[in-house]
DNA sequence: GGGCATGGTGTTACTTTATAACACTCCCGC
DNA sequence: GCGGGAGTGTTATAAAGTAACACCATGCCC
């Protein structure tokens, strides 16, 4: 998201959706991995464990230990609230957590930007082509490296 | 590669044709780098930098630094000889070096394999996606989990 | 052939990312 | 209110990757 959108909009939204969820699905969202949802949506970029990490410690005043950190993000993407990006070992939050889909996401080279997007066209080609070898899909990973339109537009 | 094919094979294969991709370009394939090579493609799942490290202490009986590997899989990766599997922080031979392509790649979770695929539908649609968005594409990661015919034949 | 620039390798130390093992606590249902 | 399971805290450690700098070897120029 090229920067000039409210974000806090876009944080409020995800935290709302995700309260809505985990009702929903008898999932507990608690406290300390609300917070860290809310910490891996302060962008738009992936953010490592350790930066979320570091945002408890410092914003929050309590030490945290990692393990607390990834136990809180395994939890959010096994909801399907936040995706890794397995390239970057670093996490974002999903767009539609609703829907079951794995991420597929243009990531920006210039500004670390990664868009989720879900395009059928590519998910149906993974599963023809996995098909027509006899591989069972489970779990697709798309990551694509490149630039953002706004990147093009605007280089530094 | 589900067992049963004269592995040996692969592996003097893929050293001869990159003996002669290097010396087509220009690449200087060295000692330590060929050797790292071989040990990449000691089978068909993806490896570790860490566990060919191993192999070069003792195998050879050289102590080696983890620099010394990463520097040679950093160039056999330029050279398009071996293909990084972001989602295992592992490195595995490429099936094509002679071709332009960034690896797609079936990861079987029950045999460990990487079978590359380079699968020209795929490609379109992430094209097609990517420019629909006005993205431009520099380096697509396909990584999908899933379990390979042999290992859904051959339930454990 | 001597000098020298470049690229490759060795060595030490260190950072970042992730997990193991085990104790404690909180909350829910009964 | 209490027993059990899920969640969290704590300490330690493993795995993956990088920085800085020295040394060596190869090839090229003169």
């Amino acid at each position: 998201m090229p920067a000039l959108h409210d974000h806090t909009h876009c944080i409020a939204d995800a935290l709302t959706r995700a309260d809505a969820l985990c009702a929903e699905r008898g999932a507990r969202l608690t406290a300390l991995r609300r917070r860290v949802l809310e910490l891996v949506w302060s962008s738009h970029r992936p953010r490592g464990a350790y930066a979320i990490l570091e945002d408890l410690s410092q914003q929050d005043g309590k030490a945290t230990a990692p393990l607390t950190v990834y136990r809180a993000l395994e939890f959010l993407v096994e909801q399907g609230l936040v995706h890794r990006i397995e390239s970057l070992n670093a996490y974002v939050g999903c767009a539609a957590p609703e829907d079951v889909h794995s991420g597929q996401f243009l990531v920006c080279e210039a500004c670390g930007d990664a868009a989720e997007i879900d395009d059928p066209g590519v998910g149906a080609a993974i599963d023809a082509a996995a098909a027509g070898r006899g591989f069972r899909v489970q779990r697709p990973t798309v990551e694509v490296r490149g630039l953002c339109k706004s990147c093009q537009e605007n280089p530094r």
